[in-house]
DNA sequence: AGCACGCCGACT
DNA sequence: GTCGGCGTGCTC
């Protein structure tokens, strides 16, 4: 029986995923299966013993060749220890990406078959059970070379693949009308008699003119007409869907203006010519728009054709706070063909749009970061919507880029890619082919944006910034600190409050009436006085958010993390009439404010002199974005918005580009920087740290790790202690990356395993932020 | 990860 | 003497 199963027939194809997710497989051993578990136990036994005198165990395919009998499975564990894939018994019908229940020592895990075999050297087990849920052989090869790719385990990297554990399918009972009741001959006609010759009351009537549909409080009632065998009832999966804003009735495609019809026709004719052999980067697009400029309506139309052609889409952006508008959208116009993926989701919410996903039913899949892990077939599309924006890196362990994900995908399935932005990546100017939106689709006219040279000025706000805000009737301003006061000092001795985990300084919040780290979450009272020589008068330095917005005159909303209800303050501002929204990072994204007037950054120099080769890419997307969140149309008046810069380098290139709006200027002087540097893109960084609670021993670590890694590796490096840990920084700066990843991956493991490496967390970071 | 095995200090 | 600390090694 097994003998007749082609391979790939089962793990290929999308099973049911009505009997439920994992946990709740068929099992190996169980009743209705027995046969077929006996006929395998039996096999087993005899390719043990073959296996044992030297020969592969062999299986008889319909065409007589000898295909695998070992499953190479990764079981599902986080550790790094675990160094896979360990050998199985193929179980029937089984593929790659398949997912077993596999005894493992004296444990049980899930693991996926990520490799089969014809013989092995060890003495094999059979799994324990075959889940109901596989991974497309795709997206297996895709969770291996991440996990080279990003120095991270394969388990980890499946892991991230998979339907959430330990939910199934939701069960509720479906009642149907059935027997006399089935046909209602009135259906048509509302004055004719109802279900003629059944005796019903008015109430019972009224139950079955609702049918079919799901049972609820009315169960009993149902029960009973089930009884007459005038109902069916029985129990059916009743799939969750997240809820979605609605967006009015669904809308009809918008008249494109010129540049988009040309954006849209550029992603058509690629996706027509995509799935044959197009030359390298010929699929790959930067659609480099201005804020506003009608960038979705392209993504939609190019998702449209997609789906017409046949294939699906994935479409990417960075939050999971800008996912409901754009979903709102696709759905609003391509309806229940669009799933969503995202951690915010319940777990069984997941896995039922991961299900609808697989399965086919969903065509589209819409949402940040796991979204481009979606189990889509028949790729054709792939999005990425500000794709600056690096949220995109995930900083937990599989240390992926969701944006050199999406691009493997749409490789490995000869599908588009399309990533879009105002500020793009210097990267993605260099690799893709452009296209432009240059003109915000209502016409309206960028804001004027002017440096403030702050040389010299002692106040936070220099006069006419200050006078700006004033008059302004709606503004933003932008600082990125939180708290009250960044560091406190004894105005006396210079004694200063520091973390005890970390080697930062404690900011004051005054709100909440605490000194917290930034970086572990210690949290202590503020001082009255200093305890190194009990003076009282201690000193508040660095300006925070919660401060400036005590300095602004006029209606102050605030906006950053430590703001517990962040979108009903966005809402009140944007439905104000005036105001001052204050904030850091996260008030430039996404939303924008059409009757904002003016924007105002408090100190680009903090973001300029960060030390760190990004630093200038970062400053003008600030500047950029923070300009094109501000006013389209201007005041009452009509007047140009403005964006007024701080600054102690009012000279800077990439504060002078983003004044001048002036994209393309400032990417290819960055770019001839960069080329001169040796800096990415032309050049891959990999960014090694050791930690350890003890200063030697992370010291020691970084010494022998440096020594494994390739030549012209700096460091190790002291970084300022972390969450109790102290840390030593390695660096390597490669002309190529995957033998530089691959050596450090093989140093790191050396590392891992050896006495002495106890305590020690290591992590790789390739292209770090 | 989880679990057993094993080799040293200190407690019934 | 043995209880238990965790350092080390293994799981197909
Ligand atoms: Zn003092
Ligand atoms: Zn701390």
């Amino acid at each position: 029986m097994a003998a007749t199963i082609p391979p790939g027939a089962a793990a290929d194809t999308g099973r049911n995923g009505r009997t439920g997710g994992l946990g709740r497989g068929r099992a190996v051993a169980d009743a209705d299966e027995r046969a077929t578990s006996r006929t395998l136990t039996d096999r087993n036994v005899a390719a043990l013993a073959r296996i044992a005198a030297g020969h592969a165990p062999r299986r008889r395919s319909c065409d007589d060749r000898s295909v695998p009998a070992v499953a190479r499975v990764e079981p599902l564990v986080t550790a790094r220890a675990v160094r896979g894939p360990f050998d199985y018994l193929l179980p029937d019908g089984c593929d790659v990406g398949s997912v077993v229940e596999i005894p493992f020592g004296r444990q049980r895990l899930r693991g996926v078959i990520t490799e089969l075999a014809e013989r092995s050297e060890h003495r094999l087990k059979a799994p324990s059970a075959v889940l109901d849920v596989s991974l497309p052989p795709e997206l297996v090869r895709l969770a291996l070379w991440m996990a080279d790719d990003v120095v991270s385990t394969r388990a980890r990297c499946l892991e991230l693949l998979l339907p959430p554990d330990g939910v199934g399918e939701r069960i509720r009972l479906w009642a149907e009308r059935a027997g006399e009741a089935a046909v209602d001959p009135a259906a048509d006609d509302p004055d004719a008699e109802r279900y003629p010759g059944v005796r019903l009351t008015a109430n019972q009537r009224a139950l079955l003119d609702r049918l079919p549909g799901w049972t609820g409080d009315d169960l009993q009632a149902l029960r009973r007409l089930e009884g007459r065998g005038l109902v069916t009832i029985e129990p059916r999966g009743h799939g969750r869907r997240p809820d979605h804003v609605a967006l009015g009735a669904a809308a009809g495609a918008p008249v494109l203006n010129p540049d988009q019809l040309l954006a849209v026709q550029r992603l058509e004719d690629a996706l027509r010519g995509a799935g044959g052999t197009p030359g390298p980067g010929e699929d790959r697009f930067l659609l480099h728009g201005v804020t506003g400029s009608g960038k979705t309506e392209v993504y939609l139309q190019a998702a449209q054709r997609a789906l017409a052609m046949g294939r699906t889409a994935l479409v990417l952006v960075p939050e999971i706070a800008l996912t409901p508008q754009t979903v709102a959208r696709f759905r609003s116009r391509l309806g229940e063909t669009v799933a969503v993926l995202h951690s915010g989701l319940s777990k069984g919410e997941r896995r039922d749009e991961w299900w609808r996903l697989r399965r086919g039913e969903a065509r589209i899949c819409v949402g940040p970061m796991s979204t481009v892990f979606a189990p889509v077939s028949d790729l054709g599309l792939v999005i990425v919507d500000e794709e600056h924006d690096s949220a995109y890196k995930q900083d937990g362990d599989p240390r992926y880029d969701a944006r050199r994900v999406a691009a493997w995908r749409a490789r490995e399935n000869g599908a588009v890619l399309v990533v879009g932005s105002a500020t793009p990546r210097p990267e993605s100017w260099n690799a893709l082919r452009r296209i432009g939106l240059p003109r915000r689709a209502d016409g309206g006219e960028m804001p004027a944006v002017r440096l403030v040279d702050v040389r010299g000025i002692r106040t936070v706000l220099q006069r006419e910034v200050h006078q700006a805000l004033t008059d302004a009737r709606k503004a933003i301003v932008l600082l990125n600190r939180r708290g009250w006061a960044t560091w406190l000092e004894c105005a006396d001795c210079g004694h200063s409050w520091e973390c005890p985990n970390c080697d930062v300084s404690l900011v004051l919040h005054r709100g909440s009436g605490v000194l917290r780290c930034h970086h572990c979450g210690h949290v202590e009272h503020p001082p009255r006085q200093c305890p190194a020589c009990g003076s009282v008068s201690v000193g508040q330095h660095g300006l925070g958010t919660e401060q400036l917005a005590d300095h602004l005159p006029g209606h102050v909303f605030r906006l950053d993390a430590d703001v517990r209800d962040r979108s009903g303050v966005l809402q009140r501002f944007q439905e104000a009439d005036h105001g001052i929204l204050v904030g850091t990072q996260m008030i430039a994204k996404g939303h924008d404010f059409p009757d904002v007037e003016l924007g105002v950054v408090v100190d680009a120099d903090a973001t300029l002199r960060f030390p760190d080769f990004r630093s200038q890419e970062r400053t003008f997307q600030l500047v950029a974005q923070l300009a094109g969140r501000a006013g389209r149309g201007g005041g009452p008046s009509g007047a140009r918005a403005s964006v007024l810069v701080q600054t102690r380098s009012p000279e800077d290139r990439a504060l002078r580009h983003a004044a001048r709006h002036d994209a393309h200027g400032f990417l290819v002087e960055e770019l001839e920087r960069r080329r001169q540097l040796d800096y990415p893109p032309f050049s891959t960084l990999v960014r090694v740290m050791c930690e350890h609670e003890d200063e030697d021993r992370a010291q020691a670590a970084a010494s022998v790790l440096r020594e494994r890694m390739p030549e012209g590796t700096l460091g190790p490096v002291p970084v300022f202690r972390r969450q109790g840990r102290f840390r030593r920084q390695l660096l390597l700066k490669a002309a190529h990356r995957g033998s530089a990843v691959a050596a450090v991956r093989a140093a790191v493991e050396s590392v891992v395993g050896t006495p002495g490496a106890r305590g020690l967390v290591l992590a790789v970071e390739v292209d770090p932020r």
